[in-house]
DNA sequence: TCGTCATGTAATTTTAATAATAACATCAAA
DNA sequence: TTTGATGTTATTATTAAAATTACATGACGA
């Protein structure tokens, strides 16, 4: 299949959200920076809204963080969008009058747990904050904080 | 996508060839307990080989672990069937002409590394040996013991 | 109030990674 | 030499995800 790409054009989205600082956002606008369309990202922001990390109201333009960047972990934003999805999978299609394949199958399982754990508990420890100041560092050792940063981020033309 | 399920399939495989103990495995046998077929069987094992862990001779049905139980950890059989594949996926198609969006995801994928090599730490923990050892916990548990394991390993056909 | 623009959401289509399958050359052993 | 197994490549089918379409609904300004 296609990979999923949830989390990261979701943190893509959040950044972007936390950027604009006041300007008001449209899907349009974000999924132009995203490369992807406005209902999927409306659709993002549908399960952040569910998951108590943005507002968003119909109608009106005008999506906001609800809490602190710092407050916002990658795993709060993975579990927003990706739900319970496990970062490896069982076969659950072994042979069910083989014993031993359904028994090998609950005991991988029963480690996969111990690396999901792993996982999520670094991703816990992430938060926006983190992501938003590593893409400042990335900005200035690229040396184009000046070129888009120069005038403030008030002009807005210059997130796209 | 379809999930992977690789490393599932895999360490089932290795599993089944440590409890045949020598009695000559065929990939048409251990894929009738995956249930798949013997040439998805045929190219993992072909990947163990390459990582070093089976031998596996053409021609005549001899796969065997090359090291102990007990030296083979989760994340060889992943390097070994999954190669460098990560856990979870940058957005590489974001718009190359919004530096917002590149640096961002650059910034999102130093932090997967972080929580990559969380999950790499732990899946370099787990051993086969383990996995083997949970597997007779839970066919002890189950009660299935006495029925499949009673008159030894030696009747292969109690492993189907 | 009406027209415009935005969101919210469901349904459908397209894309892409994976497993399934087929085919066959090669080798081993009876 | 016949049988049966592996090693490998190529093709097809499956399936989860993103892309797209469609439209009802709400906000706001002229």
């Amino acid at each position: 299949m296609k990979y999923s790409t949830k989390l990261s054009d979701t943190i893509h989205l959040l950044v972007f959200l936390y950027l604009a600082d006041g300007n008001r956002m449209t899907s349009a606008r974000i999924a132009e920076s995203v490369k992807t369309n406005p209902a999927y990202i409306r659709q993002l922001m549908s399960a952040l809204k569910k998951g108590g990390l943005i507002t968003s109201d119909r109608g009106q333009a005008n999506p906001t963080l609800i809490r602190e960047t710092d407050q916002i972990t990658m795993l709060d934003i993975y579990r927003a969008v990706e739900g319970e999805k496990p970062l490896l999978h069982l076969d659950i299609h072994t042979n069910p009058e083989c014993g031993v394949g359904v028994n090998i199958q609950l005991s991988i399982g029963d480690f996969y747990r111990e690396v999901q754990d792993a996982a999520e508990k670094k991703m816990q420890e992430i938060t926006l904050k983190d992501i938003i100041e590593r893409y400042y560092e990335k900005v200035e050792t690229a040396g184009l904080k000046a070129a888009i940063w120069a005038d403030g981020m008030t002009d807005q033309t210059t997130l796209g």
